[in-house]
DNA sequence: TGTTTTGCCTGACAAATGTCAGCAAATTGT
DNA sequence: ACAATTTGCTGACATTTGTCAGGCAAAACA
């Protein structure tokens, strides 16, 4: 109930794995019943969510989150360590384990749609899976620790390297060609395009926009392959 | 010093401008000397914005500005009426009335440059002059008003339709095709793809990012011309 | 039924925060 | 040099915040 015990205390312990492939949580021992405990940090992280993203992460407090999820003030430090643990169990779920598709599974599994489709039906999964993993993410940078935003980019750039990947094999572009790695970049930094502007602009057509969109980022890999030093005839991008 | 004064206390007053064009900010009248208040408000605006951009502001508070501007903790309020009044004057500035050009006044001015690099111009204007702005902006959502967020949206609006418009002229499609719309929307977005990535990569050379996004860019163009009603076959995009 | 364990909650504390009253210091005008 | 005005500042206020100690009731177990 009252002891908590934090996780690695061992300093050289964590850095032992190089690349660290989720946030550290603290293992907190107030509630003996693991799966009790599991439930309420659900319910705890699901009041935390929304008011993160209303509020911001400063100033919502843990007697709002307590509010909203029926948790009691006191009794909310025997399922999570601290607010900013609570955030660290955000970002795993949302940023790190989200079920968004990643496009190279996608382009690898689905050979039979046109490059076109797989982006479009790609950017419409990030959109509604990864909606608020972002915006949370954007949002709360400030509050993170160094390691923190240290871990959540490896994870983004082991992303963005797969794709820059895939578009090297589209493009046939050699493989030190900075280009693709920019491209790469863009992609997903376009599949953050709804999320991010969707303070600013609601009216639009979702499905529209992910097609129009996916129409931008292919005619944006064919550009680049038109220019590729191997193929400077019309390539064959469709698969 | 004391007696602080606030406007339009008038409630109807406000709304009689259908659009207001940047922020409400609170008149204080603790110091006389009118250019002194404006070098103050300078010096605290300045702390302020590396300490929100740093901390977020909901985790910056009074002290840490006035520690960072030298300005007393009683004076600051001779100069700005409350923390939120120095986030809508920092907006004024950075996001209202940035230095940064826009796209269809480049377009127009400098026709003898190519698409490709009017964008890529604009790119490069837009990343360095609105950084910290867009940032700020992305970042303080969920302090502002929802009227504040209304005139932020208005202002980006009026950038896209004249942008949808610029668009239109480039690929003769018809006024009511939404795509122009979402292209425009594209566009600024990509323009703000620097400065809200820049948590995440800082290792690309700038110039050359933005000379890939600005291919890119026009490569969307084209291909929205492409398949325009009007003209099938490769229209005349290169002014 | 009596005891022990497990989860819940009332109440509180220390620290931090936005804000300012009222006075001291400096500047200005004469 | 003096008075009047303008600016700077010490110190403090009421609140809010993160965090928890310690007790209590219900359930599990004997």
């Amino acid at each position: 109930m009252k002891q908590k015990q934090f996780p690695s205390t061992h300093p050289g312990r964590a850095s032992s794995h190089p690349e660290r492939t989720q946030l550290q949580e603290a293992t907190v021992a107030g509630v003996r019943n693991p799966s009790l405990a599991e439930k309420r940090r659900e319910q705890i992280c699901d009041a935390a969510l929304e008011l993160f993203l209303q509020k911001g992460f400063a100033s919502t407090t843990i007697r709002d989150i307590c509010a909203r999820s029926g948790v009691n003030q006191a009794s909310i430090y025997d399922y999570i360590s601290n607010k900013n643990d609570i955030l660290r169990r955000l970002l795993n779920q949302l940023w790190f384990s989200s079920g968004a598709p990643s496009l190279p599974d996608l382009l690898a599994e689905h050979p039979e749609n046109t490059l076109q489709e797989n982006v479009a039906f790609y950017l419409k999964e990030f959109w509604s899976k990864r909606r608020k993993g972002t915006l949370l993410a954007y949002r709360t940078v400030p509050h993170l620790t160094k390691e923190d935003r240290k871990a959540m980019r490896a994870r983004d750039e082991q992303f963005i390297s797969r794709l820059a990947e895939s578009i090297e094999d589209l493009t046939h572009l050699p493989e030190n060609d900075p280009r693709t790695l920019i491209v790469a970049n863009l992609v997903l930094f376009m599949a953050n395009f709804g999320p991010l502007r969707d303070w600013l602009h609601q009216d639009l057509d979702n499905d529209m926009v992910a097609d129009t969109v996916a129409a931008a980022i292919v005619a944006m890999i064919e550009n680049l392959a038109r220019y590729s030093p191997e193929q400077s005839e019309s390539p064959s991008i469709q698969d």
